[in-house]
DNA sequence: CGTGTTATTGACTTCATTCAAATTAGGTGG
DNA sequence: CCACCTAATTTGAATGAAGTCAATAACACG
């Protein structure tokens, strides 16, 4: 079984950033305690042991959360987008990390232990819950694909996935590289490359010269893969 | 890729049983609008498309909850035991389904959606919260297994796992079938019985003559195997 | 325009699956 | 109590999908 970690490059430097105005738009909720902070690329969010009680939002960019075994083997359990609520933990200490992945802005919320978030503020505590609740059913839909879905299978679903989650919908700029899906999907990079290769070949996407955009030319191809 | 659905034998008549005292010990917590059902051996707790608004407890026994893909494929995203909540989601509709293993007591809140909850019940809000998230942790532990540990790993984190949530620690009884086994860990039936047959051999547990319980006799080893 | 990093591709191996048969357990009725 | 039946589980042999290892190719950056 293959090991598959990328050395963090944590040599930039970030800076904290007191809020003044409440963020526009979606960030404009959960606005009490807040604090964004610039991250650089693979740089920590937080570490596996690290004592939990802030919960994050991404602003701008993106991250990944990653639980580890003890020889090194990867799981990046979800990616998070900009509004993405992540770090929610049961336990007082984080059992698992979180790495921007690009260059990215990300919102901490203090002082949120679990005890003391739903009578603090209602508001939150619900925005907090439903977040969790929605996370729990995007686990369950990747436990399926990782106990479940074939090479291919995985790779139809995560684009489909991911392009419903951006903006623009045929047109998908990867945020993560080619490790970072293999580690998401449960697979290795020489697979994932493979079964990029072959929606290539068959004109259900297009992948670009410079590798870190994927486009869809057949969605309905796409969608008849993923099963 | 193999098709694995048990028949649900729903053949036999539950019944629902109005709750005339809070049930004793971790039970009597949750108490409001509650009432306590008994059902068969893979009867449907709730169905795919039901519409979601309940949430559930073990009282005594055990459930699975189900995801499926179109073809049939099916991944058992959790076991439930005695005092576990589930049926949490986000959407109206259930996009999973539950069942019960064996005969099983299942106690259900009704007029639990989402919005409501946090303002009807603090206590009870908290509750569902720290459910959330602790089978969300659940559920990215599960995913690492899904995606990065081999059939031998996988079996040994499962049998561990499974013991710690049992009062008696060394010997467990299965409340699941092999095919309930494999479709959680994303196996097949096989490769499950292999595996267990191996770990008996090599004396790491003990599988008795009817099958449906094993005993841990080394549960270093058992660590060991589970990286 | 070299250099380092990331991605692709090829050849070979391996682990888990598939398909199938054998075994065992448990329930039913004689 | 035992023979029979059915369902669940184990086991065997062959196949195949994804993994490993390694070489090449393509960018990105200074």
């Amino acid at each position: 079984m293959h090991i598959s970690r990328p050395d963090v490059a944590a040599d930039h430097v970030s800076q904290t950033v007191p809020l003044r105005h409440p963020p526009i738009g979606r960030g404009a909720l959960l606005s009490p305690g807040l604090s964004i902070r610039v991250f650089a690329k693979d740089e920590e969010v937080f570490a596996e042991g690290d004592r939990a009680g802030c919960i994050y939002r991404i602003v701008t960019g993106a991250a990944r959360t990653t639980r580890l075994l003890s020889d090194g083997r990867r799981q990046i359990t979800a990616f998070h987008l900009a509004g993405d609520i992540f770090g929610l933990e049961s336990d007082p200490e984080h059992r698992f990390c979180a790495e921007s992945l690009g260059t990215s802005t990300i919102g901490t919320y203090r002082r949120c232990s679990l005890d003391t978030l739903a009578m603090v503020d209602g508001l939150l505590a619900r925005q907090i819950m439903k977040a969790s609740i929605v996370a729990l059913g995007r686990a369950q839909d990747h436990m399926l694909l990782l106990g479940r879905q074939s090479a291919i299978e995985k790779i139809a679903t995560f684009l489909l996935d991911l392009s419903g989650r951006f903006p623009n919908d045929e047109q998908i700029d990867l945020p993560m590289s080619r490790i970072d899906i293999a580690d998401h999907l449960g697979m290795t990079i020489a697979t994932v490359s493979r079964a990029l290769t072959l929606l290539d070949r068959d004109e259900i996407i297009a992948i670009p010269a410079h590798r870190r955009s994927i486009t869809i030319r057949n969605r309905a191809a796409l969608k008849r893969l993923k099963a």
